[in-house]
RNA sequence: GGCGAUGUAGCUCAGUCGGCAGAGCAGGUGAAUCAUAAUCACUCGGUCGGGGGUUCGAAUCCCUCCAUCGCCA
């Protein structure tokens, strides 16, 4: 049911209660989805993001009253806290609902009216303590010296008529559903939870409250003495704004549905449970996933208006701009658990990740390819690019755009920083100032100019989700063409589309800050020294370029992570290696994955050599195979069995494969 | 009280199937001079919460205790 065959990206924030001020959580939630949508779009998937306001309720009712307005004039004047926020924050939502709108009313009413018709409604009588400002219920046991136990304000007895949903006759057919979908709540501590909390049955829901006692409600067709229950009214626009949109509700809602919700922690219950319930009530699928992120601390403190430690992100994005913060907020913690803010560890992201390795890299590199090349611009080299970047460049698909989906922001920008640090060893490994002394090797230096150009290139669209402007900044000094996307760098494949850079220097792309958040420098103090176009003429050629003076780290087809001290030949002459035909293999017992092998390499006897690669051979196929081993490796235990060498082996996505050589070659023959 | 998680370097956290404890930041030393003094290399730093068990071998599996957190009541 959750595989619709819908092309459609459907992606929605929860609705935000107007009378909130908003604070870094809705700016995280609300971020997230942005991100998410915008990497869709890029990839060329139809999205449809919306997010919007709550604005019933008694809060809002009671506030209005207190300023003297209407409630409706009092929203609609309260509406652009929220609404101007996602704008100042680039966010790309395609709607925004209030639920004030006749298109949302129209669709509570109609839900209202088939729910009745379903026999799914019924009028109860309900008492308990109410705590007036939470809106809400409490049983005697909750009840704390009749105080409410979440605010500690005093509650009332209320007995009065209502009307429920009645829920627990689909609890059993939720719980099979998720049994068989356990991935569509995430992450999987959530799932547990919930799963937990459908143990025990459920009790019928409330959804109406009493006209008399809240006025500022969406009006339930059948029973004029009551408003719906601004819980139930608030959930409901995930639906309502696509039965608007369609020729018929049923067309407007099947394109898009089921939806991918993203909420906090602190509305599981009502998404998970209530909402999978109702929808299955009004015949529609469960959403396809409902992600609840976890909650923003602030200096290690809970963020609560009593502590008055509330984050504005108005304020953040007045002071460090949209894209810093925007970055900060999934670059710092994993989506999902709680993270802390503090304004040192912002800036800290801001100087170190931002400045330092990604702004200084682009400013690096387009100084010297001004600098060099002033005239004819950085031309794509005949040969190609270097292989390394060219590997380092493919892993961001699945590493960036791969993890980006699956909603781990934080682990998608680390490998996008991966790149970016693999850049600036590049910068160190070719040191192009070196290679610009030598006009011989004036072809060398465009063609470590040009793979450094293309990499920022590159960095800038896989960027662009998260930090639009930075990406659109980087694109501007690379001059390259607007409108160029991911796609067409996948039609035109690695190295690059771009036949031609024709740099000019620009600004830092960020400013460093100091620790009270001011940014640093600019005041002309320092004028910047615009390097001069000086192209390379007959300087001494003091020092060999790197490529023939030793380990070129960056150029070896060395994936980018870990970068090993290089060594002299002397220390790679210590590993004896030899090739060796393996005669007998049989997994070694009570172990997974190991195998005993016996390894003939030109001596008396074969040697025994454990080997761990049972997941990716079988004994079968490696006797008579000709490996590379390590024949000077000290003995090993392994599970009892001593292991007199090493066979070689590279690591693949699914385990080992193993190094062979290319012609037949006898056992024990040397390698060098 | 019931259910569930978490505890790893000064800080934030990875650690896949049991096989030589890792990254980033912070600290130290050096290299380099293209660049926003930005970068690069090396390095310091660990009783993997405590105790017990299984195993040739445990951060990893089992038991137990302690601490913290979440959901439910």
């Amino acid at each position: 049911m959750a595989d619709l065959p819908t092309p459609w990206v459907y992606l929605t924030t929860p609705i935000y209660y107007v009378n909130d001020v908003p604070h870094i959580g809705h700016a995280y939630t609300t971020i997230a989805a942005d991100v998410l949508a915008r990497t869709h779009r890029q990839w060329g998937a139809p999205v449809f993001f919306l997010t919007g306001t709550d604005e019933h309720g008694q809060k809002v009712w009671q506030s209005a009253e207190k300023h003297g307005l209407s409630p409706q004039v009092y929203v609609d004047r309260i509406l652009p806290r929220f609404r101007d926020l996602w704008s100042r924050l680039a966010i790309s939502n395609d709607d925004f609902v209030r639920t004030t709108q006749p298109r949302h009313i129209k669709g509570v009413s109609e839900v209202l009216t088939r729910l009745r018709e379903k026999g799914d409604l019924y009028e109860g009588s309900y008492e308990g303590w109410y705590c007036l400002p939470d809106e809400r219920f409490w049983t005697d046991k909750d009840v704390e010296n009749g105080l409410c136990p979440d605010c500690h304000r005093p509650v009332e007895r209320i007995s009065e008529t209502n009307i429920f949903f009645r829920m627990s006759r689909y609890q059993d057919w939720l719980v099979s559903w998720y049994e068989s979908h356990p991935e569509a709540i995430r992450p999987e501590s959530r799932y547990n939870e919930i799963m937990g909390f459908l143990k025990k049955p459920l009790s019928d829901l409330c959804i109406s409250r009493p006209k008399s006692r809240v006025p500022w409600g969406i009006p339930i067709p059948f029973a004029p003495d009551y408003v719906t229950y601004v819980w139930f009214d608030a959930l409901l626009n995930y639906v309502t704004v696509p039965w608007s949109l369609g020729a018929t509700p049923e067309e407007g809602l099947s394109r898009l549905w089921p939806a991918t919700h993203i909420i906090g922690k602190d509305i599981l219950t009502t998404h998970a449970v209530y909402w999978p319930i109702l929808l299955a009530a009004l015949d529609l699928p469960p959403p396809r996933l409902i992600f609840a992120h976890g909650w923003w601390t602030v200096d290690g403190e809970k963020m609560s208006k009593s502590r008055g430690n509330v984050v504005d992100p108005g304020a953040l994005v007045d002071q460090f701009g949209a894209d810093p913060v925007r970055f900060f907020l999934l670059r710092e913690g994993q989506f999902g658990q709680d993270v802390d803010f503090s304004r040192e560890a912002l800036i800290n992201r801001i100087n170190r990740d931002l400045a330092n390795d990604l702004g200084n890299l682009l400013s690096r590199v387009t100084a010297m390819a001004f600098r060099y090349f002033p005239e004819t611009g950085v031309a794509r080299p005949e040969a190609g690019g270097s292989p390394a970047l060219k590997e380092a460049a493919e892993a961001l698909l699945p590493q960036v755009r791969l993890r980006t989906l699956s909603l781990e922001f934080h682990r998608a920008l680390q490998s996008l920083w991966e790149f970016v640090a693999f850049l600036n060893r590049h910068v160190d490994a070719r040191a192009p100032w070196v290679l610009a002394r030598d006009p011989a090797l004036r072809e060398d230096l465009s063609s470590v100019l040009y793979d450094l150009l293309e990499g920022l290139r590159l960095t800038a669209l896989y960027l662009a989700p998260f930090m639009p402007e930075t990406a659109g900044k980087i694109l501007e000094a690379l001059e390259v063409p607007a409108g160029i996307s991911l796609l067409s760098y996948e039609t035109h494949g690695l190295p690059g589309l771009e036949a031609l850079y024709r740099v000019r220097p620009s600004g830092p792309l960020f400013a460093k800050r100091d620790a009270q958040g001011n940014p640093l420098s600019e005041e002309g103090e320092k004028p910047r020294k615009s390097p001069s176009p000086a192209p390379a003429e007959g300087g001494t050629a003091v020092a060999a370029p790197a490529k023939d003076s030793g380990p070129a780290p960056a150029v070896t087809g060395e994936a980018p992570a870990p970068e090993k001290t290089p060594i002299d030949y002397a220390d790679f002459q210590k590993v004896q290696l030899k090739t060796g035909v393996v005669r007998e293999a049989v997994p070694v017992p009570k172990s997974k994955k190991l195998l005993r092998l016996s390894v003939d390499i030109g001596e008396a006897e074969p040697r025994t050599v454990v080997a761990g690669i049972s997941g990716s051979y079988s004994p079968e196929e490696l006797v008579g195979k000709t490996v590379v081993v390590v024949t000077n490796l000290a003995p090993a235990t392994l599970m009892g069995v001593t292991s007199r060498g090493m066979l070689l082996a590279a690591s693949t996505e699914n385990g080992v494969s193993l190094l062979t050589v290319d012609r037949p070659a006898a056992p024990g023959s040397g390698i060098k």
